[in-house]
DNA sequence: CTAGTTGCAAAGAGTTTGCATGGCG
DNA sequence: CGCCATGCAAACTCTTTGCAACTAG
């Protein structure tokens, strides 16, 4: 059904070594610093069909504007994410007690978390 | 410094009374059909100065696009939000488990967690 | 060969800004 | 009266769409 690109190839490998957030404007201008001929509309179909799969996510950076975010598959319990407010660095955490947060939410009020979608905002050691 | 207007009087008691997120669209032209008179620049501005000054707050929706979100008072320990991903609706919950949840996080793992900004997704009752 | 993919340019949304007018204190 | 707020229109930025050329399988 979906051909393998070079276009796709290129933007998956240099989006899953992305640390912090981004804007469609920063990869896109990365993309042509770097001297990769892809059009400024491939890379919103790209990564919009990333975010429609689950391997980045869509969310609002720190200065309000609309930013997407790869996420190290690790959708296993007990895990989640702190984003830092000020640096906007994203953070993973693996602990109980995430878990036992999880299973007293959706024991006690009527609602199914979404394990793999935790984000706890915050501010980070090095901003601190 | 900052003149009380009718403006924004008509807008901080409607934004006040919502219980999902809206955009700046649905808020001008429930204005409009309302009969007020106010500017979309107006409503742009207003909804800025609200979200600075923290009384809402600025998310994605569930369609991916910018909304802003009431959220009522409750800076107090332990309380957090539950965001329907299907619906947009916001659930508030107070319980000692996000309390234990924030305080290991930030002995252990060199974090500030921002305890009126603890949003968590999944899918409320009503929608499962 | 066929169907998905790309990239340009244009169209469409959403948001911000300049500036003259109006209103609060 | 002085200063902030408002609202219009224009400017801008971000994102989507139409379409012809291209490419993977």
């Amino acid at each position: 059904m979906t051909y393998n690109t070079r276009q796709k190839e290129i933007i998956e490998t240099l989006v899953s070594k992305k640390k912090k957030d981004f804007s469609i404007k920063e990869l896109y201008l990365e993309l042509i610093k770097k001297g990769e001929d892809v059009g400024q509309t491939t890379v919103y179909r790209i990564i919009e069909n990333l975010a429609e799969s689950g391997k980045i996510q869509k969310t609002l950076g720190v200065d309000g504007t609309v930013k997407y975010q790869y996420l190290d598959p690790c959708n296993h319990f007990g895990h989640c994410y702190l984003k830092c407010a000020k640096c906007g660095k994203l953070q993973h955490v693996d602990c109980e007690d995430v878990c036992d947060l999880a299973a007293h939410i959706e024991n006690h009020h009527k609602f199914k978390v979404d394990e793999a979608n935790i984000v706890i905002n915050g501010t980070c050691g090095s901003c601190l």
